[in-house]
DNA sequence: ATAGATGCAAATATTTTGCCGCCAG
DNA sequence: CTGGCGGCAAAATATTTGCATCTAT
């Protein structure tokens, strides 16, 4: 690792500390959209989300809480976040088959850096990447509201394991 | 647009011109993987694609050329070209569905700008993206692979006819 | 000749939809 | 109260796999 990171950079497990508790709530509600019990699961697992989930593992935690909940809804829960733009929707450079990943972020665009040996993802936000966000804008002329980048390789711990096993 | 853009952009349509002829099937060959009637004509749909296609247009051209292709012998060879890092497979924010869409590109990575309104998608080069991936691979010790980018936001066309028709 | 491809059909996996009874506001 | 919501079952999509056969090298 550099001694000076220029990005700041957070490692291994997603550790969700940008998120307000109860932030996604307070959003919907604001909106008018009503909070059913489900919901309130739906939510409570996004937010407390230690990492990227697909839409079973959703599924699996909301059950944990309430048994009831059905795929369905969960779906039908994530659809409605994504269409407030509440929470992004990634592939992960579709490491591991084509599953969808979830995730509820904070204000500011982060980048997301995985292994493509061991899995790992990290997140990295950058005075570069806002930088480059606005140069697109200004160029072809747009108003940026998404925004996701991706980035895949082989890590440090990686290559050396490689080295070891030679 | 801006007068003086810092970006190489590319409008519209996806012109191929990048990708010399054959490019794939060398690729392929010079790596001892063997040529079938079938993977020649995969390659060749990649090669001269004019936009991003999902799997089920890919296999349409593919069978207006070779009617004998199958579905399967389409995804098994994206999967070989996409092992190859020869193809990258997007989802361009699923702005339309979560089908994936698959590219043949150039040595250089390009952005995908697509405006969420009317769909339509740029790509662009990009210094600035450059140095980006070059900080991130120092700061994260990562040797990058695979870099991909998508942008979201109302082009300029679309906030033009939003206003015109208020 | 033969390792490796293809085709077919079926299995999986994933996501969406119609309809009806139920509940948050 | 009542319009939006969740559950159920089924449909629609999307992708993968086993196995027999064929073919590029």
């Amino acid at each position: 690792m550099s001694a000076t990171p220029s990005h700041r950079v957070s490692t291994g497990e997603r550790i969700n500390d940008h998120e307000p508790a109860g932030r996604l709530q307070h959003e919907l509600s604001s909106r008018g959209i009503r909070l059913t019990r489900q919901r309130r699961v739906v939510l409570q697992v996004m937010e407390s989300a230690a990492r990227h989930m697909d839409a079973g593992e959703i599924l699996d935690r909301a059950q944990k809480i309430d048994a009831d909940i059905t795929r369905v809804t969960v779906y039908r829960t994530l659809d409605l976040l994504k269409g407030f733009g509440l929470i992004d929707e990634l592939d992960l450079l579709h490491l591991r088959g084509h599953r969808h990943y979830y995730e509820s972020h904070g204000p500011r665009d982060h980048i997301h850096v995985a292994c493509i040996r061991c899995g790992r993802v990290r997140e990295i936000e950058s005075e570069l990447y806002e930088d480059l966000k606005k140069q697109i804008s200004k160029d072809c002329d747009i108003e940026i509201s998404i925004a996701r980048t991706e980035i895949g390789g082989v890590c440090g711990d990686c290559k050396a394991k490689a080295v070891s096993s030679d």
